[in-house]
DNA sequence: CCCGCTGCGCAAGAATCTTTCGCAAACACG
DNA sequence: CGTGTTTGCGAAAGATTCTTGCGCAGCGGG
């Protein structure tokens, strides 16, 4: 699956702003590349169809939007057969306060980023919810107080470029 | 700082489709919303300049470029005074390695995400910089096996439509 | 030396973006 | 009720961008 493309240094830049920001137009981002349009869309689109570029997101403002609460769930399971782990991961999608989630080794087996729109919605759901599922051992929540850095995915710097 | 905007049945949509797919056209916003173009090309831009939609952002595949890990590391500091709350986060944004982070409360004080090319580079950092660091008192991590869940950051349903 | 491969960039038509403007619905107020 | 104000939609048109087709240059391999 991870294809470990070969790319160059005008598609690394292409990452990169596309990374900062995603609606730039082909135009802009061409000229920011320092190429012309059309191979600069052509680019893109390789990109895109081989996989390297997933899609692409808005962000949104949550506290804008009335949820309050971001909060991260460490979740350990008293059995870890592979069965049992699906099982949970398949839970942790059906369950919209979990906006994303982790398989992790480690002290815990599942890391849950979760956002509600306030603290008693998010803890009757760690109640009500997580505690009460089946084969879950032990919960560790961490309430965020703010996030401090929020750059994209993947680090992009000068030294991609001069592959 | 939240605005906490009034958003009618047309503005949810629209945030919905966005955080699904940012670079759809406007035109095909429009139609997707039950809007003609202008409008909601106004909408969009207002939802932007409100700073409900905070930027765009391609998803980049993370081990097609070579970042094979991806962890997360909880942090305790001996002292928590607000300078020195400042100061961590400050250092954070300094590595490339940590590509978000949350302050918490809980057991820990910071919530890192971490993506590396590889094993080692990711144990150097723990060890020659995180624990080296000064005021960090307990280091706990986890190495992340796979995702099972990359929702949009906001749950928008059917619910939000009908205010 | 020639051939095939690859990728750039020009040019043109199609699609989209963006602004302007008129209009209708909702609302406040006398 | 009637009127003025506000708000937001949608048609129209020009500017911009997207997208495709095509010619050309650079580069290895036979």
């Amino acid at each position: 699956m991870p294809i470990k493309a070969d790319l160059d240094a005008i598609d690394w830049k292409i990452l990169r702003e596309l990374q900062r920001d995603g609606r730039m137009t082909n135009v802009e981002l061409s000229r920011r590349v320092g190429i012309s349009a059309p191979p600069c869309l052509r680019r893109v689109k390789r990109l895109e169809e081989t996989g390297i570029i997933r899609g692409y997101r808005a962000l949104l403002n949550a506290p804008a939007l009335g949820m309050d609460v971001v909060a991260f769930c460490l979740i350990g399971l008293h059995h870890q057969a592979d069965a049992e782990l699906k099982a949970f991961a398949e839970r942790t999608r059906s369950w919209p306060i979990v906006r994303d989630a982790w398989m992790v080794s480690g002290e815990s087996d599942f890391l849950l980023h979760c956002v509600t729109s306030d603290l008693a919605t998010f803890q009757s759901f760690v109640i009500e919810e997580l505690t009460s599922t089946p084969n879950v051992d032990t919960v560790r929540t961490a309430l965020t107080i703010r996030q401090v850095k929020d750059a994209g995915l993947v680090e992009i710097n000068a030294l991609n470029q001069t592959q």
